[in-house]
DNA sequence: GCGACAG
DNA sequence: ATCTTGTCGC
Protein backbone atom coordinates (compact mmCIF):
# COMPACT_ATOMS: atom_id res chain seq x y z
CA UNK A 1 0.00 0.00 0.00
CA UNK A 2 0.99 3.39 -0.67
CA UNK A 3 2.77 5.87 1.72
CA UNK A 4 1.27 8.78 0.29
CA UNK A 5 3.85 10.69 2.42
CA UNK A 6 4.60 14.11 0.96
CA UNK A 7 7.61 15.32 -0.37
CA UNK A 8 9.12 18.18 0.19
CA UNK A 9 11.82 19.46 -2.20
CA UNK A 10 14.26 21.58 -0.17
CA UNK A 11 15.93 22.37 -3.84
CA UNK A 12 13.07 22.95 -5.70
CA UNK A 13 11.66 25.42 -2.40
CA UNK A 14 8.13 23.79 -2.65
CA UNK A 15 6.79 24.41 0.80
CA UNK A 16 6.01 21.76 3.20
CA UNK A 17 2.54 20.56 3.79
CA UNK A 18 0.65 22.45 6.24
CA UNK A 19 0.25 19.51 8.86
CA UNK A 20 3.85 18.09 8.21
CA UNK A 21 4.54 20.69 11.28
CA UNK A 22 7.00 22.58 9.21
CA UNK A 23 9.18 19.85 8.23
CA UNK A 24 8.66 17.95 5.37
CA UNK A 25 8.59 14.48 5.01
CA UNK A 26 11.47 12.68 2.20
CA UNK A 27 9.82 9.44 1.31
CA UNK A 28 9.67 9.16 -2.05
CA UNK A 29 5.84 9.05 -3.55
CA UNK A 30 4.55 5.72 -4.15
CA UNK A 31 6.33 4.18 -1.71
CA UNK A 32 5.31 0.94 -0.69
CA UNK A 33 4.70 -0.03 2.85
CA UNK A 34 5.03 -3.57 3.14
CA UNK A 35 6.53 -3.87 6.68
CA UNK A 36 5.65 -1.96 10.09
CA UNK A 37 7.87 -2.15 12.87
CA UNK A 38 6.80 -1.29 16.97
CA UNK A 39 8.92 -0.38 19.09
CA UNK A 40 9.27 -0.14 22.91
CA UNK A 41 10.94 -0.36 26.25
CA UNK A 42 10.50 -2.47 29.03
CA UNK A 43 12.39 -1.76 32.51
CA UNK A 44 13.00 -3.73 35.29
CA UNK A 45 12.33 -3.21 39.42
CA UNK A 46 15.44 -2.21 39.94
CA UNK A 47 15.17 0.67 36.73
CA UNK A 48 18.96 -0.50 36.16
CA UNK A 49 18.20 -2.64 33.05
CA UNK A 50 16.21 -1.96 30.28
CA UNK A 51 15.05 -3.99 26.86
CA UNK A 52 14.12 -2.01 24.04
CA UNK A 53 12.32 -4.38 21.37
CA UNK A 54 11.32 -3.86 17.51
CA UNK A 55 9.00 -6.23 16.03
CA UNK A 56 7.93 -6.20 12.45
CA UNK A 57 4.96 -7.11 11.04
CA UNK A 58 3.86 -7.75 7.75
CA UNK A 59 1.12 -5.62 6.65
CA UNK A 60 -1.66 -6.27 5.64
CA UNK A 61 -1.67 -9.41 7.45
CA UNK A 62 -0.12 -7.93 10.08
CA UNK A 63 1.85 -11.12 11.18
CA UNK A 64 4.92 -10.83 13.30
CA UNK A 65 7.98 -11.25 10.36
CA UNK A 66 10.59 -9.93 12.74
CA UNK A 67 12.04 -9.33 15.94
CA UNK A 68 14.70 -7.98 17.74
CA UNK A 69 15.64 -7.16 21.46
CA UNK A 70 18.54 -5.14 23.05
CA UNK A 71 19.15 -6.02 26.60
CA UNK A 72 20.86 -3.10 28.41
CA UNK A 73 21.98 -0.78 31.25
CA UNK A 74 19.35 2.38 31.62
CA UNK A 75 21.37 5.37 30.66
CA UNK A 76 19.27 8.22 31.67
CA UNK A 77 16.58 8.72 33.90
CA UNK A 78 13.23 9.60 33.58
CA UNK A 79 12.99 12.87 33.04
CA UNK A 80 8.97 14.40 31.05
CA UNK A 81 9.94 15.97 28.03
CA UNK A 82 13.46 14.05 27.73
CA UNK A 83 12.18 10.55 26.66
CA UNK A 84 14.50 10.71 23.93
CA UNK A 85 17.79 10.82 26.21
CA UNK A 86 16.86 7.76 27.85
CA UNK A 87 14.79 5.56 24.67
CA UNK A 88 16.62 6.53 21.71
CA UNK A 89 19.52 4.42 21.96
CA UNK A 90 18.77 1.29 22.66
CA UNK A 91 15.50 1.67 19.99
CA UNK A 92 18.06 2.56 17.43
CA UNK A 93 19.78 -0.17 18.77
CA UNK A 94 16.73 -2.91 18.03
CA UNK A 95 16.10 -0.65 14.73
CA UNK A 96 19.43 -1.59 13.09
CA UNK A 97 19.29 -5.30 13.98
CA UNK A 98 15.83 -6.37 12.84
CA UNK A 99 15.18 -7.82 10.01
CA UNK A 100 12.91 -7.41 7.65
CA UNK A 101 13.70 -3.65 7.53
CA UNK A 102 11.09 -1.49 7.90
CA UNK A 103 9.01 1.10 5.80
CA UNK A 104 7.31 2.69 8.80
CA UNK A 105 7.69 2.86 12.10
CA UNK A 106 5.80 3.24 15.31
CA UNK A 107 7.13 4.40 18.51
CA UNK A 108 5.22 4.45 21.78
CA UNK A 109 5.58 8.02 22.88
CA UNK A 110 4.82 11.71 21.30
CA UNK A 111 6.28 12.79 18.21
CA UNK A 112 5.76 17.00 17.70
CA UNK A 113 3.21 16.97 20.27
CA UNK A 114 6.17 18.01 22.44
CA UNK A 115 7.17 21.34 24.29
CA UNK A 116 9.57 21.79 21.90
CA UNK A 117 8.25 19.55 18.73
CA UNK A 118 10.97 16.79 19.55
CA UNK A 119 9.57 13.69 20.91
CA UNK A 120 10.77 10.68 21.10
CA UNK A 121 9.38 9.83 18.13
CA UNK A 122 10.97 12.41 15.69
CA UNK A 123 14.17 11.05 17.49
CA UNK A 124 13.92 7.81 15.92
CA UNK A 125 12.76 8.84 12.90
CA UNK A 126 15.72 11.26 12.30
CA UNK A 127 17.90 8.33 13.63
CA UNK A 128 16.37 5.74 11.03
CA UNK A 129 15.27 8.29 8.12
CA UNK A 130 12.18 6.12 8.27
CA UNK A 131 8.59 7.56 8.50
CA UNK A 132 7.57 7.54 12.04
CA UNK A 133 4.59 7.73 14.31
CA UNK A 134 4.18 8.68 17.75
CA UNK A 135 1.28 7.02 19.71
CA UNK A 136 1.07 7.56 23.26
CA UNK A 137 -1.04 6.74 26.12
CA UNK A 138 -1.44 9.79 27.80
CA UNK A 139 -1.12 13.44 26.55
CA UNK A 140 2.00 15.75 27.43
CA UNK A 141 1.44 18.96 26.11
CA UNK A 142 -1.84 21.03 24.10
CA UNK A 143 -5.59 21.01 24.57
CA UNK A 144 -8.26 19.03 22.51
CA UNK A 145 -12.08 17.93 22.45
CA UNK A 146 -13.19 14.21 23.32
CA UNK A 147 -13.54 12.30 19.86
CA UNK A 148 -16.67 11.20 19.12
CA UNK A 149 -17.18 7.22 21.00
CA UNK A 150 -17.05 5.56 17.70
CA UNK A 151 -13.83 3.96 16.17
CA UNK A 152 -12.41 6.29 13.84
CA UNK A 153 -13.18 9.69 15.54
CA UNK A 154 -10.75 11.91 16.25
CA UNK A 155 -10.08 15.33 17.71
CA UNK A 156 -7.23 17.65 16.76
CA UNK A 157 -5.00 18.77 19.30
CA UNK A 158 -3.46 21.71 19.34
CA UNK A 159 -0.28 23.85 21.06
CA UNK A 160 0.27 27.12 21.19
CA UNK A 161 -1.68 27.89 18.13
CA UNK A 162 -0.65 24.72 16.31
CA UNK A 163 -1.85 22.02 15.75
CA UNK A 164 0.61 19.37 16.66
CA UNK A 165 -1.53 15.88 16.88
CA UNK A 166 -4.77 14.53 17.24
CA UNK A 167 -6.56 11.96 19.75
CA UNK A 168 -7.77 8.93 18.25
CA UNK A 169 -10.50 6.85 19.28
CA UNK A 170 -8.95 3.17 18.31
CA UNK A 171 -12.04 1.74 19.43
CA UNK A 172 -15.15 2.54 20.34
CA UNK A 173 -16.39 3.53 24.27
CA UNK A 174 -12.44 3.43 25.06
CA UNK A 175 -10.20 5.74 25.68
CA UNK A 176 -8.56 7.29 23.24
CA UNK A 177 -4.54 7.05 21.67
CA UNK A 178 -2.53 10.47 21.28
CA UNK A 179 -1.04 10.51 17.71
CA UNK A 180 1.05 13.07 16.64
CA UNK A 181 4.01 13.08 13.44
CA UNK A 182 7.15 11.53 14.17
CA UNK A 183 9.30 12.00 10.83
CA UNK A 184 8.76 12.16 7.21
CA UNK A 185 4.89 11.45 6.82
CA UNK A 186 1.35 14.11 7.32
CA UNK A 187 -0.31 13.73 10.46
CA UNK A 188 -3.24 12.83 8.21
CA UNK A 189 -1.37 9.71 7.29
CA UNK A 190 -0.46 9.01 10.77
CA UNK A 191 -3.86 8.58 11.85
CA UNK A 192 -4.62 6.45 8.91
CA UNK A 193 -2.41 3.96 9.57
CA UNK A 194 -2.76 3.94 13.12
CA UNK A 195 -6.56 2.63 12.98
CA UNK A 196 -5.68 0.68 9.72
CA UNK A 197 -3.05 -0.86 12.33
CA UNK A 198 -5.36 -1.23 15.26
CA UNK A 199 -8.08 -3.24 13.66
CA UNK A 200 -9.13 -4.55 17.40
CA UNK A 201 -7.11 -3.34 20.64
CA UNK A 202 -6.56 0.44 21.93
CA UNK A 203 -2.96 0.01 20.78
CA UNK A 204 -1.73 -0.82 17.01
CA UNK A 205 -0.42 -4.39 16.64
CA UNK A 206 2.91 -3.26 16.39
CA UNK A 207 3.46 -1.72 19.65
CA UNK A 208 1.32 -4.68 21.55
CA UNK A 209 3.87 -6.86 19.70
CA UNK A 210 7.06 -4.64 20.90
CA UNK A 211 5.39 -4.50 23.85
CA UNK A 212 5.07 -8.13 24.79
CA UNK A 213 9.00 -8.72 23.22
CA UNK A 214 10.17 -6.41 25.41
CA UNK A 215 8.86 -7.69 28.41
CA UNK A 216 8.98 -11.16 28.16
CA UNK A 217 12.85 -10.86 27.30
CA UNK A 218 13.20 -8.84 30.63
CA UNK A 219 12.32 -11.27 32.70
CA UNK A 220 13.21 -14.16 30.65
CA UNK A 221 16.86 -13.62 30.96
CA UNK A 222 17.67 -11.38 33.70
CA UNK A 223 20.18 -13.88 34.89
CA UNK A 224 22.11 -14.05 31.30
CA UNK A 225 21.82 -10.37 31.38
CA UNK A 226 23.26 -10.22 34.35
CA UNK A 227 26.01 -12.22 33.42
CA UNK A 228 26.85 -10.67 30.33
CA UNK A 229 27.27 -6.97 32.04
CA UNK A 230 28.06 -7.37 35.29
CA UNK A 231 30.96 -9.33 35.10
C1' DG B 1 5.62 31.01 42.63
C1' DC B 2 2.44 26.88 41.44
C1' DG B 3 0.98 23.01 38.98
C1' DA B 4 1.73 19.64 35.16
C1' DC B 5 4.59 16.28 33.51
C1' DA B 6 5.02 10.66 27.24
C1' DG B 7 7.57 6.12 29.32
C1' DA C 1 7.86 2.30 33.45
C1' DT C 2 7.04 -1.15 37.70
C1' DC C 3 4.56 -3.69 41.98
C1' DT C 4 -0.14 -7.56 40.72
C1' DT C 5 -5.56 -11.74 40.71
C1' DG C 6 -9.55 -11.96 39.80
C1' DT C 7 -13.39 -10.43 37.49
C1' DC C 8 -17.05 -8.48 34.52
C1' DG C 9 -18.51 -8.53 29.75
C1' DC C 10 -18.69 -9.43 24.65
Amino acid sequence: MALNATWYDAATGSAPPADAGGRGGTVAPGDVVQNVAGVDVAYDRSGRWCAAAAAILSWPHLRVVGEAVRLGPVEAPYRPGDLAAREAGPILGALRDVAPPPDLVLVDGHGLAHPRRRGLACAVGEGIRVPTVGVAKEPLVGRWAPPLSARGAWAPVQDQGEMVGAVVRTRADVKPVFVSVGWGLTLTEAIRWILRLSPRYRLPEPLRAAHAWAGQALRKAPALTNAVLCD
